[in-house]
DNA sequence: CGGGGTGTTGACTCCAATCAAAGGTTGTGG
DNA sequence: CCACAACCTTTGATTGGAGTCAACACCCCG
């Protein structure tokens, strides 16, 4: 029953469960899939109209923003299940670039069908201000445990966010799992070089608390790395 | 018609217009005003349950964490017709604790009251999803233009950010308006020391971008300050 | 007037950025 | 199946921006 093949609706029957109506609706937004490849843009911050958002079916993507000196900010990764470019409802063009990190499908959909949604189900409607806020919650650690803290502490946070935003869809994941990110894009993220991610993860390694190899990262102890980090699970 | 006494009311009206029940149902949520003194907690983060919203009615409030080093970290400045908590929705204890900064009239209201407005009006839920997305939007802001960035654009940013925020219920701000943050609070805000704070307002002085003289702003060239620091109004 | 919170300034330290070069890995085509 | 190229990662040396520590100046406010 929870073992739906979409993981969008995965992703909202691990919050809740659904009626099959409900599903019905839900479904509804992964009617278009469209296949990117690495390194392909699903659309460009400034540009507009944004009237459509997106469900990441399949694969890894990532929310950007380059910066005129040439960096790179990376604001977001993307997962299976999660809903792309949800916050920027309100506005009229796109507030950040959205990018596939691999071959990956990604379903558009317009504005329109979350509305009708906020017509139909109540339910739903919660549901999805629910999803909404959750990546707002989720920002909001970041800032409180990544952008205002060591090195260290930083990258250990990221890779348990990641670890527990894969979990939601993924019950039973490993402590070794897949992350095809690079550490350019690790640093991106996090707002350091890749020099200093690639010295700060050596370190971890040396202390245990974590390891990577290309893209696949080993948590020892999950529990360990997460007092390390006051990472908070509950809220994930 | 714009010109409502509530600052909610005008929040939401800056967006789009509302009709007389529409507003009915928004001032509901402000029923029940609460008086706080300066340095009063509305809630603490990690207590529970975390139920009930709030609605800024008059007065300044600022989101925090307090971290084990004694450091800490404010997320959020909450200003009259913001709703405080609307993220922690899916949350079954506060995130964030809440303080007001000065003399402040705070409504709490109980979830419920938002479920009964995603039952009966498809239009208010749209809008407080806008509301709740464009958090997000300004969240994702400041890891784009503050978090990532040198310290004189961070604190140029964040002054434009609350010009922006405060513009939207006082149409008619003045390019010199109150503050009433210390270097203190704006370092916890910024992720810096109130030490270098200090040093940079006094070097943005020097350049003729913005002044401050306790809690008095002056920004004698609001363009030319955005353009400084990459800030997009259109976003806010 | 005095005193506590707030702001400024200087000297010093340190974490992370920068610059630079050398290893590793992967994948592609000959 | 090997060779080479492109990319990714590691490591070292150096620089620089922001933190830290500390003393002093400045207001308000009582």
């Amino acid at each position: 029953m929870s073992k739906h093949h979409s993981c969008l609706v995965r992703q909202f029957e691990s919050h809740e469960n659904l009626e099959e109506d409900e599903i019905e609706l839900l479904l509804r937004l992964e009617r278009s899939p469209e296949r990117f490849e690495a390194e392909q843009d699903l659309w460009r911050a400034g540009e507009g109209p944004a009237d459509e958002l997106a469900v990441m079916s399949k694969g890894w993507a990532y929310g950007y923003v380059d910066h005129p000196d040439g960096k790179r900010t990376i604001n977001d990764i993307y997962l299976p299940g999660d809903v792309i470019g949800l916050h920027e409802y309100p506005l009229d063009s796109h507030q950040t670039s959205v990018r596939a990190l691999k071959e990956s499908t990604i379903c558009r959909f317009p504005h329109k069908h979350l509305d009708d949604i906020f017509e139909l189900s109540p339910k739903l409607t919660r549901m999805f201000f629910k999803v909404a806020c959750l990546q707002q919650v989720i920002l909001i650690n970041r800032t409180l445990h990544t952008y205002h803290q060591a090195a260290d502490h930083r990258v250990a946070h990221f890779m348990c966010e990641m670890y527990a935003r894969l979990a939601r869809t993924n019950p039973d994941l490993a402590n070794k799992f897949n992350l095809p990110l690079t550490q350019e894009h690790i640093a991106s993220t996090l707002g350091m070089t890749s020099v200093h991610v690639s010295r700060t993860i050596s370190q971890l390694s040396q202390e245990n608390l974590m390891f990577r190899q290309r893209d696949i990262i080993t948590i020892p102890d999950l529990e360990v790395l997460r007092r390390f980090t006051a990472f908070d699970i509950s809220q994930y």
